[in-house]
DNA sequence: ATCCCGAGGG
DNA sequence: CCCTCTGGAT
Protein backbone atom coordinates (compact mmCIF):
# COMPACT_ATOMS: atom_id res chain seq x y z
CA UNK A 1 0.00 0.00 0.00
CA UNK A 2 1.01 3.70 0.15
CA UNK A 3 2.64 2.84 3.22
CA UNK A 4 5.40 0.90 2.22
CA UNK A 5 5.38 3.21 -1.23
CA UNK A 6 5.83 6.33 1.31
CA UNK A 7 9.51 4.45 2.89
CA UNK A 8 10.19 2.58 0.02
CA UNK A 9 14.08 3.38 -0.86
CA UNK A 10 14.97 5.34 -4.36
CA UNK A 11 16.15 2.23 -5.52
CA UNK A 12 13.43 0.39 -4.81
CA UNK A 13 10.75 2.48 -6.21
CA UNK A 14 13.43 2.43 -9.74
CA UNK A 15 13.24 -1.51 -9.70
CA UNK A 16 9.36 -1.45 -9.46
CA UNK A 17 9.37 0.89 -11.82
CA UNK A 18 11.79 -1.55 -14.03
CA UNK A 19 9.24 -4.16 -14.23
CA UNK A 20 6.60 -2.71 -14.52
CA UNK A 21 8.03 -0.68 -17.69
CA UNK A 22 8.64 -4.20 -18.67
CA UNK A 23 5.45 -5.67 -18.68
CA UNK A 24 4.07 -2.64 -20.45
CA UNK A 25 6.65 -2.33 -22.86
CA UNK A 26 8.14 -6.17 -23.46
CA UNK A 27 9.20 -5.46 -27.37
CA UNK A 28 10.52 -1.89 -26.82
CA UNK A 29 13.87 -1.74 -29.12
CA UNK A 30 16.07 0.90 -30.44
CA UNK A 31 13.12 3.03 -32.72
CA UNK A 32 16.26 3.65 -35.63
CA UNK A 33 16.52 1.72 -38.78
CA UNK A 34 20.34 1.00 -39.43
CA UNK A 35 22.56 -1.84 -40.78
CA UNK A 36 25.81 -1.31 -39.67
CA UNK A 37 27.33 0.36 -36.18
CA UNK A 38 28.23 2.78 -38.47
CA UNK A 39 24.95 3.71 -39.65
CA UNK A 40 23.58 3.04 -36.02
CA UNK A 41 26.02 6.00 -35.11
CA UNK A 42 25.11 8.60 -38.04
CA UNK A 43 21.30 7.62 -37.10
CA UNK A 44 22.03 8.59 -33.19
CA UNK A 45 23.79 11.74 -34.25
CA UNK A 46 20.92 12.92 -36.18
CA UNK A 47 18.46 11.85 -33.14
CA UNK A 48 19.79 15.00 -31.47
CA UNK A 49 16.43 17.33 -30.98
CA UNK A 50 15.10 15.71 -33.28
CA UNK A 51 12.31 12.75 -33.04
CA UNK A 52 13.34 9.04 -34.68
CA UNK A 53 10.65 9.18 -36.57
CA UNK A 54 11.79 12.24 -38.55
CA UNK A 55 15.82 10.38 -38.41
CA UNK A 56 13.87 7.74 -40.01
CA UNK A 57 12.67 9.68 -43.19
CA UNK A 58 16.33 11.04 -43.92
CA UNK A 59 18.26 8.19 -43.42
CA UNK A 60 17.48 5.51 -45.99
CA UNK A 61 18.55 7.92 -48.90
CA UNK A 62 21.81 9.07 -46.68
CA UNK A 63 22.90 5.66 -46.47
CA UNK A 64 22.18 4.76 -50.31
CA UNK A 65 23.71 7.55 -51.24
CA UNK A 66 27.07 6.99 -48.49
CA UNK A 67 26.38 3.58 -46.95
CA UNK A 68 29.65 3.21 -44.89
CA UNK A 69 32.49 5.70 -43.21
CA UNK A 70 34.59 5.73 -45.94
CA UNK A 71 31.92 7.53 -48.17
CA UNK A 72 30.67 9.48 -46.26
CA UNK A 73 34.04 11.06 -44.97
CA UNK A 74 34.42 11.97 -48.78
CA UNK A 75 31.19 13.26 -49.24
CA UNK A 76 30.53 16.90 -49.92
CA UNK A 77 29.62 18.65 -47.31
CA UNK A 78 26.56 20.33 -49.03
CA UNK A 79 25.58 17.01 -50.15
CA UNK A 80 25.15 15.60 -46.45
CA UNK A 81 23.66 18.90 -45.46
CA UNK A 82 20.85 18.67 -47.71
CA UNK A 83 20.39 15.16 -47.10
CA UNK A 84 20.37 15.69 -43.78
CA UNK A 85 18.35 19.16 -43.40
CA UNK A 86 15.17 18.66 -41.95
CA UNK A 87 16.34 16.69 -38.92
CA UNK A 88 17.78 20.66 -37.36
CA UNK A 89 21.05 21.31 -36.64
CA UNK A 90 22.00 20.51 -40.07
CA UNK A 91 25.29 22.22 -40.60
CA UNK A 92 26.99 20.82 -37.01
CA UNK A 93 25.20 17.68 -37.57
CA UNK A 94 26.74 17.04 -41.15
CA UNK A 95 30.08 18.46 -40.00
CA UNK A 96 30.19 16.24 -37.05
CA UNK A 97 29.45 12.94 -39.27
CA UNK A 98 31.95 13.88 -41.82
CA UNK A 99 34.57 14.47 -39.14
CA UNK A 100 33.74 11.23 -36.91
CA UNK A 101 33.81 9.16 -40.34
CA UNK A 102 37.04 10.50 -41.11
CA UNK A 103 38.56 9.65 -37.54
CA UNK A 104 37.36 6.32 -37.94
CA UNK A 105 38.59 5.67 -41.34
CA UNK A 106 42.20 7.18 -40.16
CA UNK A 107 42.59 5.99 -36.95
CA UNK A 108 39.67 3.19 -35.86
CA UNK A 109 40.18 1.10 -39.20
CA UNK A 110 36.59 2.03 -40.96
CA UNK A 111 35.43 0.32 -37.87
CA UNK A 112 32.85 2.18 -35.07
CA UNK A 113 35.55 1.36 -31.79
CA UNK A 114 33.49 -0.13 -28.88
CA UNK A 115 35.59 1.26 -26.14
CA UNK A 116 33.62 4.73 -24.29
CA UNK A 117 37.00 6.60 -24.36
CA UNK A 118 37.49 5.70 -28.14
CA UNK A 119 33.51 6.65 -29.13
CA UNK A 120 33.77 9.91 -26.81
CA UNK A 121 36.96 11.38 -28.92
CA UNK A 122 34.77 11.72 -32.16
CA UNK A 123 33.28 14.66 -33.18
CA UNK A 124 29.53 15.08 -31.71
CA UNK A 125 29.96 12.12 -29.83
CA UNK A 126 29.17 12.54 -26.28
CA UNK A 127 27.57 9.95 -23.27
CA UNK A 128 24.11 9.81 -24.64
CA UNK A 129 25.24 8.53 -28.15
CA UNK A 130 28.19 6.54 -26.91
CA UNK A 131 25.71 4.54 -25.03
CA UNK A 132 23.27 4.36 -27.82
CA UNK A 133 25.86 2.81 -30.02
CA UNK A 134 27.65 0.33 -27.48
CA UNK A 135 23.97 -0.90 -26.34
CA UNK A 136 22.61 -1.90 -29.41
CA UNK A 137 25.43 -2.06 -32.19
CA UNK A 138 27.61 -3.85 -29.84
CA UNK A 139 25.86 -5.03 -26.75
CA UNK A 140 28.21 -3.46 -24.53
CA UNK A 141 26.11 -1.77 -21.43
CA UNK A 142 28.90 0.91 -19.79
CA UNK A 143 25.94 3.72 -18.53
CA UNK A 144 22.68 4.81 -18.76
CA UNK A 145 21.22 6.53 -21.75
CA UNK A 146 20.04 10.24 -20.74
CA UNK A 147 18.26 12.11 -23.44
CA UNK A 148 15.23 14.65 -22.60
CA UNK A 149 13.03 11.69 -21.92
CA UNK A 150 15.34 9.54 -19.80
CA UNK A 151 16.07 13.26 -18.38
CA UNK A 152 12.66 14.02 -18.06
CA UNK A 153 10.97 11.17 -16.48
CA UNK A 154 13.92 10.40 -13.91
CA UNK A 155 13.05 13.60 -12.80
CA UNK A 156 8.93 13.01 -12.14
CA UNK A 157 9.36 10.03 -11.07
CA UNK A 158 11.80 10.90 -8.14
CA UNK A 159 14.84 8.91 -9.13
CA UNK A 160 17.03 12.16 -9.49
CA UNK A 161 17.14 15.74 -8.07
CA UNK A 162 19.80 16.09 -10.92
CA UNK A 163 19.28 18.65 -13.97
CA UNK A 164 23.13 17.72 -15.62
CA UNK A 165 22.47 14.63 -17.77
CA UNK A 166 25.97 13.40 -16.16
CA UNK A 167 25.27 13.94 -13.20
CA UNK A 168 21.44 11.82 -13.92
CA UNK A 169 23.48 9.29 -15.27
CA UNK A 170 25.34 8.74 -12.50
CA UNK A 171 22.60 8.76 -10.24
CA UNK A 172 20.62 6.24 -12.87
CA UNK A 173 23.71 3.65 -12.76
CA UNK A 174 23.67 3.53 -8.58
CA UNK A 175 19.75 2.71 -8.57
CA UNK A 176 19.91 0.33 -11.40
CA UNK A 177 21.42 -3.17 -11.68
CA UNK A 178 24.17 -2.61 -14.48
CA UNK A 179 22.56 -5.36 -16.73
CA UNK A 180 19.17 -3.29 -17.09
CA UNK A 181 20.42 -0.13 -18.22
CA UNK A 182 19.97 0.27 -21.52
CA UNK A 183 16.23 -1.49 -20.84
CA UNK A 184 15.28 1.14 -18.39
CA UNK A 185 16.32 3.67 -20.91
CA UNK A 186 14.67 2.29 -23.82
CA UNK A 187 11.66 1.70 -21.90
CA UNK A 188 11.49 5.04 -20.47
CA UNK A 189 11.74 6.89 -23.84
CA UNK A 190 9.00 4.88 -25.09
CA UNK A 191 7.22 5.80 -22.06
CA UNK A 192 7.64 9.33 -22.14
CA UNK A 193 6.85 9.20 -25.91
CA UNK A 194 3.44 7.53 -25.47
CA UNK A 195 2.04 8.88 -21.83
CA UNK A 196 4.46 10.90 -19.61
CA UNK A 197 4.58 13.29 -22.41
CA UNK A 198 6.33 16.75 -21.93
CA UNK A 199 3.08 19.12 -22.26
CA UNK A 200 0.30 17.01 -21.44
CA UNK A 201 1.32 13.76 -19.51
CA UNK A 202 -1.28 11.28 -19.55
CA UNK A 203 -1.46 10.62 -16.02
CA UNK A 204 -4.88 8.74 -15.93
CA UNK A 205 -3.78 5.97 -17.80
CA UNK A 206 -0.46 5.79 -16.73
CA UNK A 207 1.16 2.15 -15.13
CA UNK A 208 3.05 4.09 -13.13
CA UNK A 209 0.87 6.73 -11.47
CA UNK A 210 0.60 4.99 -8.22
CA UNK A 211 4.62 5.39 -7.69
CA UNK A 212 5.05 8.61 -9.19
CA UNK A 213 5.36 11.50 -6.97
CA UNK A 214 4.26 13.90 -9.67
CA UNK A 215 1.40 12.27 -11.22
CA UNK A 216 -1.80 14.50 -11.25
CA UNK A 217 -4.51 12.32 -9.89
CA UNK A 218 -8.00 13.04 -9.85
CA UNK A 219 -10.00 12.10 -6.06
C1' DA B 1 5.32 29.00 -28.04
C1' DT B 2 7.23 24.47 -26.93
C1' DC B 3 9.39 20.14 -27.70
C1' DC B 4 12.13 16.27 -30.13
C1' DC B 5 16.60 9.51 -27.99
C1' DG B 6 22.39 16.58 -27.70
C1' DA B 7 26.88 18.40 -28.21
C1' DG B 8 30.30 21.94 -28.08
C1' DG B 9 31.92 26.22 -26.81
C1' DG B 10 32.23 30.28 -23.70
C1' DC C 1 26.62 27.49 -15.28
C1' DC C 2 25.06 29.62 -19.79
C1' DC C 3 24.39 29.98 -24.92
C1' DT C 4 23.97 28.45 -29.80
C1' DC C 5 22.81 25.43 -33.44
C1' DT C 6 18.03 23.96 -36.65
C1' DG C 7 13.69 22.16 -38.83
C1' DG C 8 9.30 20.01 -38.21
C1' DA C 9 5.31 18.82 -35.42
C1' DT C 10 1.81 20.18 -32.13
Amino acid sequence: MSITRKWATKQQRALEILVILERTYPDATCSLTYQTPVQLLVATILSAQCTDERVNKVTPALFARFPDAPSLANASIEELETLIRSTGFYRNKAKNIQGACQKIVSQFGGEVPQQMEQLLSLPGVARKTANVVLAHGFGIIQGVTVDTHVKRLSGRLGLTEQTDPIKIERDLMRLLPQPQWENFSIRIIYHGRAVCKARKPDCGVCQLAHVCPAAITPE
